[in-house]
DNA sequence: CGAAGGCATTGACTTAGGTCAAGACGCCTT
DNA sequence: AAGGCGTCTTGACCTAAGTCAATGCCTTCG
C-alpha cells in the first residue's frame, strides 16, 4: 500500500510543490477506507473538506426524485473531488460512492485554504483542476444535448481505447448497467446499441472486454 | 457609462480586494465593445485571457455538426467568462457570443497569473467562482439527463421569478428561441409546453412576460 | 405605406429511446 | 452440483419530443 506521500507525489494538484511542502500538507491528511457500494457523500451534505482517490475508484451522481442516476464522473487514483463546497460555501453539488473498495486522502477544508493562501502554485493547480473539469462538464452536456446514444458510446469507446493505450482493445471499468448511466440512458437501450455495432462490424463485445473492429467508422459515428 | 474601476467593484471575483490593489488590476485590463450577433471567441480557439462582463449580454454555447445549438450560460454584468484556457493551458471549450451590444473587460493571461500568485484572496475569488460554476452544471446536466422538458422549463421560470424577486412575474432574459436552446430543446416544442402550460393555468404568456398563476404547481412541475 | 425578414405558433407525422415483462447467463455460496 | 442472486439481453409496446411545412405576426426599413 501505497504511503500517504506517494499517493500526493502522483497527483497532478501537488505538481511542483517541493518534498518539504508535501510533507507540510501530508500533515493535515486523514485517510479513509470505504468499501464497494459505501457512501462517501450526498447530494445536499455540507462539505467541510475534499478527497483525493488513493486506491479504488469512486462515482460522483445525481438522482432523480424517480430514482434514476447519472453519473457525472468516475474517479481513480491521483484524482480529487468533493473539492465544490471548499471554495464555494455551498454544499455538495451531487452524491459520491465507492463502486469499489477505496481508500481515499481527506483534505479539512480550514487547513487547506490557509496552505492555499501561502502556496500561489498550489492555487493555480487547484485553479487548474477546476478548470479541466469545467471543460469535461462542457463535453458532457455537448454529448446529452446534441448527441444520440449511439455517438456517445462511440465516443466513449475511442475515449478509452485513447487512455488504455491499447487502440483497438478495450476494458469496460464499470459494469454496463453503471455505463448507461454515465452515458445518460438505461441498460436495456445500452444493450441494444452494443447488437447493432456488433452486427455492423464495428466492434466485438465479449463481456467488458470490446474489440474495436472499424475504428475510422467509429470516429465517424462519434462526430 | 461604467468605469472599469467601478464595474470591477461590482464584481464577485473582485470582492474582498482594497481600492489600491484594484487599481492595480485595472491596470492590465483592455476593454472593448462587441455589437449585437458579434463573437467574441469559438469554440477550439487558443485563449490568452479572460473576459468580465460590464454591460450587456453574453451567451456561452455549444454547436454540434449538424448545426444545432446548446447553450451553456447567458453571462450578464458583472460575471466573467472564458477563464478555463487560463489555468488549463487548453482551448476554449465553448463559444461565445455577445446577444446584444456589450461592453467586456479583458484581462490578459500572463499580467492575471501574476496577480493572482501574489494575491491569495484573488485566486481563493477566483476558485469560488469556478466551483460556483461547476455546481451549475451539474444542476444542467441533471435538468438535461433526468428532468423532461416541462419540468426544465418550470425550474427556469421559478429561477427567474427568484433573481427578479418578482414572485409571481417574470421577464424573459432572452428570445425563446434562445431558451430552447438553453432548456435543451427546440423552438415549436417549447411554444407548446407554453401553450399546455397556459392551458393548465400554471401561467399566462404576453410576449415575453410571464404572470406566474400558480407557483405551487410549478414548483411540483419542477420536481 | 407596403414589402421583407425574423420570430413564434400550429398541425401532421416520425422516431429515438424509454417502460414493462420475461428470460438467459454467469458466478458465488453452501 | 444445486440453488439463487445480480447483471445482461430480448421482445413488444408506448410516448416525449424532434422534423417538416405552412402560416401568422411584428418590427424595421426603404
Amino acid at each position: 500500500m501505497k504511503s500517504i506521500l506517494d499517493t500526493m507525489a502522483h497527483t497532478p494538484l501537488f505538481d511542483g510543490l517541493s518534498q518539504e511542502q508535501l510533507a507540510r500538507i501530508a500533515r493535515i491528511v486523514q485517510q479513509k477506507v470505504y468499501q464497494r457500494g459505501e457512501a462517501v457523500f450526498w447530494d445536499g451534505d455540507a462539505g467541510n473538506g475534499f478527497y483525493v482517490v488513493a486506491e479504488g475508484r469512486i462515482k460522483i451522481y445525481k438522482t432523480s426524485a424517480e430514482g434514476k442516476e447519472q453519473i457525472l464522473h468516475i474517479y481513480g487514483p491521483g484524482h480529487p473531488f468533493g473539492e465544490v463546497p471548499v471554495f464555494s460555501g455551498r454544499r455538495f453539488p451531487a452524491s459520491a460512492q465507492a463502486i469499489e473498495k477505496s481508500r481515499l486522502l481527506f483534505f479539512p477544508r480550514e487547513d487547506f485554504i490557509t496552505l492555499i493562501s501561502r502556496q500561489p502554485s498550489l492555487a493555480l493547480n487547484m485553479l487548474a483542476v477546476l478548470s479541466m473539469r469545467l471543460r469535461q462538464f462542457t463535453v458532457q452536456v455537448e454529448n446529452l444535448s446534441l448527441k444520440e446514444v449511439p455517438a456517445r458510446l462511440a465516443s466513449y469507446l475511442i475515449y478509452l481505447a485513447k487512455e488504455q493505450r491499447t487502440p483497438s482493445q478495450v476494458d469496460l471499468p464499470i459494469s454496463k448497467g453503471q455505463l448507461a448511466s454515465l452515458l445518460g440512458t438505461i441498460p436495456e437501450t445500452l444493450s441494444r446499441i452494443f447488437n447493432k455495432m456488433s452486427q455492423h462490424g464495428l466492434i466485438v463485445v465479449e463481456g467488458s472486454q470490446i474489440t474495436l473492429q472499424n475504428s475510422q467508422a467509429l470516429e465517424d459515428l462519434a462526430v
